[in-house]
DNA sequence: ATAGGGTTAG
């Protein structure tokens, strides 16, 4: 009777049952430890686990995994390690189950050590055991103790080749994932992939804005049936969304029916307008939301604010900022006050943004005080651009963004002695200039360009291209704007450090190397420059070429001279 | 009986 309802997931039934009974067994015990595990009642499964113990019975081998499993529900090593020191007393370690379990626990515990200790010493391993132990390091960042696994183990199931692919994606090795989800294609014709493999590989299409790619991997999951789960329709939009395909992506989201559109799909979808500047959309899919009977969560909000920011809808969002906690029961955490600050400083309202970062309850950290200095830039605000380094200096020394941008700063206002002590500073911390890079996708196939860089088969054509550039841009009116160029150098030959940034890269070979009126759609891996955005404005007006730009937080779409962003970034 | 997954601001 308790083992029916158990199973049936009636756990209120099945333990009440189970309290009534006064000799309980040890197959009793098993089968509601067993149901509460299964159903997450992870601490009610330690407390009759508990109990049992206490009675003498110190569990089997069908025991363990579900207690194990709680344990990882609750994230709490020291449970853990109490149990598996009965596992050992029990001499039930030596399982298969039992030991691939334990390592699942460590694993999700963060005691990856005490995994791979477990790991060596079981006498029996299955693909589990090797699957389990990869997730680990991947989720550790152990990529290449992972791989060596992968290389070593005897045979591989589609959990195998799943795992590496997700764990490479989590990375941020998508050029790794891609290749390995070929090879698994190409190489293993007897794994099966199914919706969560498809699930692992679009994130690395999302990484590079690989959209033709991401195409083709949506054709593949049609193809086998495999795109009309839920969870691979919300991977697809937000494919399509960071791939600058909102377009696509909403088709996606309309194709969730409404009873099966969960909060992530609404929050993706929030989100994607949020990163292409589309205000009224995040705002109106926002109110969608609500209407559909949905409760907005903290991720509803930072999509939202940061719909409200990039549209500059100052009010707009200040207002569902103060509802939040009354109106919608969510209490504002540390992301959205960096919104908030950003939404303020992005409008140039920066004495507010700045009295609220002493107001907040929560201390400033690294995304505040860089919304700050993003806003002191672009506000040409000194004293607040000054204050905000200072703080990210010491909050994340290793980022070479923030001392390219004061340093810009100073270089626009001829501060040529403090440009050379900011200089020298990152020199003695060893802070090294992130290289910036672009992706273009060209026939389905991302290719990288490196600011400055000359190893490209056709650079020099790309140059050529680029070197013509300014005379007939100058001729449409251009003046280029090398205030911020690193430093203190000839006019001429700041303008050539702007020539070589990797988008102005991208951008030429596009034009070079597709038909006229393609689309050109750019991946940057730091924020676009001023300069490289009034020279995508001309481009897309001499060239009549629609171009796309996915910068680190945002979206870009130029055409006829113009840019979706309304030069609000 | 154990294993892989989607949404988060600068």
């Amino acid at each position: 009777m308790v083992a029916f309802y158990a199973s049936s997931g009636d756990i209120y039934s099945a333990t009440t049952i189970f309290s009534t009974v006064s000799d309980h067994s040890p197959l009793l015990f098993n089968a509601v430890i067993r149901a509460l595990a299964l159903y997450k009642y992870s601490h009610q499964t330690l407390t009759v686990f508990n109990e049992m113990v206490m009675l003498g019975y110190l569990g089997d081998n069908f025991t363990y995994p579900f207690v194990l499993k709680a344990c990882s529900e609750l994230k709490v090593v020291k449970f853990g390690e109490v149990v598996h020191g009965l596992c050992l007393r029990s001499g039930f370690d030596r399982d298969l189950y039992v030991g691939t379990s334990l390592i699942d626990m460590y694993v999700k515990c963060g005691g990856l050590d005490l995994a791979r200790k477990v790991f060596d010493e079981m006498r029996v391993r299955d693909v589990s055991s090797w699957n389990v132990l990869i997730t680990g390091c991947m989720k550790e960042g152990l990529v290449d103790y992972a791989e060596g696994l992968f290389k070593r183990m005897g045979d591989r199931n589609i959990v195998s080749w799943t795992t590496m692919i997700s764990g490479y994606s989590q990375n941020g090795l998508a050029d790794k994932a891609l290749r390995l989800f070929d090879r698994m294609l190409g190489e293993d014709v007897d794994v099966k992939p199914n919706w969560v493999t498809v699930m692992s590989v679009l994130p690395a299409c999302a990484q590079v804005g690989a959209l033709d790619l991401g195409r083709k991997i949506h054709g593949f999951a049609k193809e086998k049936g495999l795109d009309s789960h839920p969870s691979v329709k919300i991977a697809l939009m937000a494919m399509y969304g960071k791939c600058g395909s909102l377009a696509e992506a909403r088709l996606c989201f309309d194709s969730v029916g409404l009873d099966k559109k969960n909060l992530v799909a609404w929050n993706t979808m929030i989100t994607a307008y949020a990163a292409h500047g589309c205000g009224v959309d995040a705002v109106s899919t926002f109110e969608d939301l609500l209407r559909a009977g949905m409760q907005p969560d903290d991720i509803t909000f930072t999509g939202l604010l940061s719909g409200c920011s990039h549209a500059g809808f100052v009010d707009v969002g200040l207002n569902y900022f103060y509802s939040m906690r009354e109106v919608y029961f969510v209490e504002p955490k540390y992301e959205h006050y960096a919104c908030v600050v950003d939404l303020l400083g992005r409008a140039g309202r920066l004495g507010e943004a700045y009295d609220l970062v002493h107001r907040m309850p929560i201390s400033a950290g690294a995304s505040i005080w860089g919304a700050l200095l993003a806003a002191g830039r672009k506000h040409k605000n000194l004293e607040i651009a000054e204050l905000a380094a200072k703080k990210l200096f010491v909050l994340e020394p290793e980022n070479s963004g923030n001392y390219a941008i004061l340093s810009n700063m100073y270089a626009e206002a001829k501060m040529w002695e403090e440009v050379n002590n900011l200089r020298a500073q990152q020199k003695s911390k060893g802070v090294k200039k992130s290289p910036g890079g672009t992706w273009l996708e060209i026939d389905g196939r991302p290719h990288l360009f490196l600011g400055g860089g000359t190893s490209h088969p056709r650079a020099e054509e790309i140059y050529m291209f680029l070197d013509t550039l300014p005379d007939k841009m100058k001729a449409a009116g251009y003046v280029p704007d090398t205030g911020f160029a690193l430093h203190d150098v000839s006019e001429e030959e700041k303008e050539y450090n702007l020539i070589t940034h990797s988008e102005k890269l991208a951008v030429a070979f596009g034009i070079i190397s597709t038909n006229p009126g393609t689309v050109l759609r750019l991946t940057k891996n730091l924020r676009i420059c001023v300069d490289c955005h009034t020279v995508m404005k001309f481009i897309s007006r001499i060239y009549e070429r629609e171009i796309i730009v996915r910068d680190v937080n945002r979206f870009h779409h130029f055409k006829d001279g113009h840019c979706s962003c309304g030069d609000y970034w």
